[in-house]
RNA sequence: GGGUCCUUAGCUCAGUUGGCCAGAGCAGCGGACUUUUAAUCCGAAGGUCCUGGGUUCGAGUCCCAGAGGACCCA
């Protein structure tokens, strides 16, 4: 790491080009001009103008094109004593100022003030320079804002990894890439959202801060309510809120929203992540399934004009319909046996021993065969694929298959070996609700610190009664990964955690 | 939790078996230049070699500990 990135520890160096750049700002208060002026008198963003002329050209091609003003960050300056030319950015494109001292008469002296970085402002008409880039002939500039730290180098950018997540605003301004990267993750934020809209869905927003953070086996953050002095857990998922929408009667709800899970931070979690899930009454897993399909394959066709998207080496192919397969059937193709045969933990420990698998210590019979999954099927599951039906040891809110009543119409979409989406047949009979609760209770007394804990008004809100349902939950982080072929979740999230300097 | 690798100027990077005063490009500073676009040319600067110990006549380089980061494994 470097000095740069621990506030209030500049060297020396730095401090001097800092001090350069204030005395070039104080040099123009001197001349009466505010450095921070509140506001500019942009007439086009540069984009714009770079069409506008583009368009003048096809029409006049001999004569100036019209008059604009511009502004933008300062990314390049070729200064020839006489004429200078700047480059300028902003959101939308890159334009050349060409300035000349005859043009700029007085204001010509301004232009020392100006350095890498700086927001400017120019305007004049719209031509093509000499050697053919469109350009603002500036008759005036003027400071927008100026910067007191240099940027990153131009050429090379900013390679850093640790300052691109710390600061990403400098990765921002540096690399062209990741600008692109992030916002193709909001591009797929708002292509999910069109489409759960499109369906019918409402978008609806439930509580972070819960008396007892439930819908998933994971670890809470806890903090404090002060105002009336009582524990509070960040939300590790959405999923009872939203059923008791469900059964307040809203029958296609969604939400997009951060949920917070105390565990392990790598290439594929980080402890504050997006999740989408939706419910959706009268339907059940299946028909989910159908939904995810048509999302993913109109995800990837908006976000990458295509449903095939690079991955790695390869490629993943999101076209419907993605293959099916039963964890028993699964696990039989790749571990060799049906796993209804080992119902115990001794024996479920005996399978992963001859296959290799590591035992977790204090593990119940869920977390072991979930570790053998993890071990020996999900990787093979390289293309999208739907595992249906688990245990229901792992599934305390989703309903019993009707062929077997250890199993649970429940399925997990893979992608590229990971877990990407989770759906059941949501439970709605609420005495195995509660029962299920009970169970899980169980497993926290024996020592798993992931069970489930009992959430008496939503146990209640089942009592009331709720419509046969489908509901699902999607990593949007992942999804983010998988549509950019990116190889860690800290590419697609603007500002990962990171250890406290 | 374990292992491997990385950290040198604002940025991007060199730095030989341990050996003179730690280098370059960009940016910045001074100067030249009226069509450049990684502008060019001349000049002068700029360093807590991540931190702290140790070995040594001598440490950016070797050893130990720590910080931060990357990757792999559990």
């Amino acid at each position: 790491m470097t000095e740069s990135q621990q506030p209030g520890s500049d060297t020396r160096y730095l401090r001097e080009i800092i001090s350069e750049r204030q005395a070039k700002a104080d040099t123009l208060r001197t001349a009466g001009v505010d450095p921070y002026p509140p506001r500019t008198g942009r007439t086009h963003p540069i984009g714009e103008a770079l069409e506008v002329f583009r368009a003048h050209e096809q029409t006049s091609p001999e004569a100036d094109g019209p008059d604009v003003i511009v502004a933008g960050r300062i990314a390049a300056l070729r200064n020839m004593g006489r004429i200078a030319f700047v480059d300028l950015q902003d959101d939308t494109g890159q334009i050349q100022i060409l300035a000349s001292k005859r043009a700029l008469g007085e204001a010509w002296k301004l232009l020392d003030a100006f350095d890498l970085g700086d927001f400017l402002e120019a305007s004049g008409p719209l031509i093509r320079s000499r050697r053919g880039e469109i350009s603002v002939q500036a008759n005036a500039v003027a400071m927008l804002s100026k910067a007191l730290r240099p940027p990153p180098e131009k050429y090379h950018g900013l390679q850093d990894i640790e300052t691109r997540y710390r600061q990403r605003y400098l990765d921002l301004i540096a690399n062209d890439e990741a600008k692109e990267l992030l916002r193709t993750r909001s591009r797929i934020v708002s292509a999910m959202r069109r489409f759960m809209d499109d369906r019918g869905f409402l978008e609806v927003e439930t509580p972070v801060l819960q008396s007892e953070a439930g819908g998933a086996a994971a670890r809470p953050f806890l903090t404090h309510l002060n105002a009336l002095d009582e524990p509070r857990q960040l939300r590790i998922a959405l999923e009872l809120h939203l059923k008791r929408l469900i059964v307040g009667g809203f029958d296609r709800v969604y939400e997009i929203g951060r949920i917070f899970r105390n565990e392990g931070i790598g290439n594929r979690w980080n402890p504050e992540f997006t999740m989408l899930e939706s419910y959706e009454a009268y339907a059940d897993y299946h028909g989910v399934a159908e939904m995810v399909e048509a999302a993913l394959a109109y995800i990837a066709t908006e976000v990458t004009g295509s449903m095939c998207v690079p991955w790695g080496d390869g490629e993943i192919d999101f076209t419907p319909p993605f293959a099916r397969v039963t964890m028993v059937d699964a696990v039989k193709q790749h571990v060799g046996v049906d796993f209804r045969d080992y119902p115990t933990i001794e024996a479920m420990e005996g399978l992963l021993r001859e296959n290799g698998v590591a035992i977790p210590p204090d593990a119940g019979w869920g977390k072991l065969f979930d570790e053998l999954v993890s071990e020996r099927v999900e990787p093979h599951l390289q293309q999208p694929t739907f595992l249906l039906d688990y245990p229901l040891a792992i599934s305390p809110l989703a309903k019993r298959t009707e062929y077997d009543e250890t199993l649970v119409e429940r399925f997990e979409l893979f992608v590229g070996g990971w877990e990407l989406a989770n759906a059941y047949t949501e439970l709605n009979d609420p005495v195995d609700q509660r029962q299920r609760f009970e169970e899980q209770l169980r497993l926290k007394d024996a020592g798993d610190d992931e069970a489930e804990l009992l959430d008496e008004d939503f146990i209640i809100a089942l009592e009331h009664g709720m419509p046969p349902t489908g509901g699902l939950g999607m990593g949007m982080d992942r999804l983010a990964m998988l549509m950019t072929n990116s190889q860690s979740i800290r590419d697609v999230i603007l500002f990962p955690l990171m250890r406290k300097l």
